[in-house]
DNA sequence: AAAATGACGGTGT
DNA sequence: TACACCGCCATTT
């Protein structure tokens, strides 16, 4: 473990409930602001997903990437999380953490 | 050490 | 909205 992905995995595992962030945010929250990509990956390796909800971590236009996309649509659809066209509405339910929750709080 | 990978993102068509 | 391109990047091979 790197303490990159370190950082990434503890984040994630801080989002709200009914709130999603972008893979791109992450990267940024976590200290790499163009490691998007790389975040994605992790999520993808995720070593488990009840305790890490990457189901949480959506692409920057709201639309829900990885294999088991529908399994994540399906449990943000139950937390509440808005729909639009396909996709999540960034507009209402994309996490805005505040200073107490930021990387510098971990 | 070097090349490949992928659950990205922005841009242009 | 949908797709094709292309640059990015930490991690894996």
């Amino acid at each position: 473990m790197t303490p990159f992905k370190e950082k990434v995995y503890t984040l994630t595992r801080i989002i709200p409930r009914g709130k999603v962030i972008t893979y791109a945010q992450l990267a940024a929250l976590a200290g790499v602001p163009r490691a998007a990509r790389a975040v994605g990956m992790f999520m993808k390796n995720n070593p488990d997903m009840r305790s890490i909800p990457c189901y949480r971590v959506v692409a920057s236009d709201g639309s829900i990437r990885g294999p088991n996309g529908a399994q994540k649509r399906e449990l943000l659809l139950l937390e509440g999380v808005k729909f639009k066209k396909g996709r999540v509405d960034l507009a209402i339910s994309q996490w805005q953490p505040d200073e107490m929750n930021s990387i510098e709080s971990l």
